[in-house]
DNA sequence: TTATTACATTCAACTCCTTGAATGTAATTG
DNA sequence: CAATTACATTCAAGGAGTTGAATGTAATAA
């Protein structure tokens, strides 16, 4: 209809996604680059049920996409805004502002955690490096 | 405690008062810098007992403040990081990019829409120019 | 003081989200 | 082919968000 709220249902969407700490810890792991499901499942702790189904919702809302390589199913930020509303309030909630704990702390048992030589970064690692490094 | 998810609980909950178009829909009326309670009630067509729930939860979010004047109640954004937010889903969802008929169609009978001379706009209202004007 | 204006709060029914448990599926190995 | 690995889906119970209806309250006017 006309209503003047329906222009931002897709927003809300979005946002909606984004209300859960363990969606939103998920993001800020990935904020690194494509990661297995193992090993978010190693730094988070989180069941791999539970987890899997937090990973739906981010990729049924369009935030993330996955991509299968052998055994191993790879997930990735693909919505460039997302990393922008991250950075925002990273700006103005100090607990948000150490994420050391969730990227260097812990290593599982994927390919990717196996070899050193090809960290197989994807193209928004950069942002880590500004934000963050 | 020490789970990893809690550290994104107050993130969480900014995103879940962001999480509803009537919500937004408000926000982005007062993005133009602060407005009463009978304005937000005439532009967006909402009943008042309606309106004045959704203001709850962003005031009890944090992200409004209100102010009163003789009758009225005035309502402004007073969480910066919100601004950015909303900037960023405004560069990647089309349909979020038109405010004109939120802002300039209607009018009230508050003090603020009788008297032309003095506009009464906040300090954040230099954000509208930059980013529509 | 009484009435009116502008706005807030409470309540209840309903819907949607959350999360553990159980089960299903695609890729690989032997 | 059967077995294993890595991950996804379904289901159900409980909890949280939504919204209309009714009622409450602070400030002003008479």
């Amino acid at each position: 209809m006309n209503d003047p709220v329906d222009r931002f249902q897709a927003a809300a969407q979005l946002f909606k996604a984004l209300a859960h700490p363990a969606r939103l810890a998920i993001l800020e792991v990935l904020g690194n680059g494509e990661e297995c499901v193992c090993h978010l499942e190693t730094m988070l702790g989180f069941r791999q049920a539970y987890l899997s189904q937090q990973l739906a919702v981010l990729r049924e809302a369009g935030i993330l996409q996955d991509r299968r390589e052998g055994w191993n199913i790879y997930y990735r930020i693909v919505r460039e805004d997302v990393f922008d509303i991250l950075s925002a309030i990273r700006s103005t909630l100090p607990e948000y502002n150490r994420r050391e704990d969730l990227t260097e702390l812990h290593e599982c048992d994927c390919p990717k955690c196996k070899r050193k030589d090809s960290p197989a970064v994807d193209s928004k690692s950069f942002y880590v490096q500004n934000q963050i490094g």
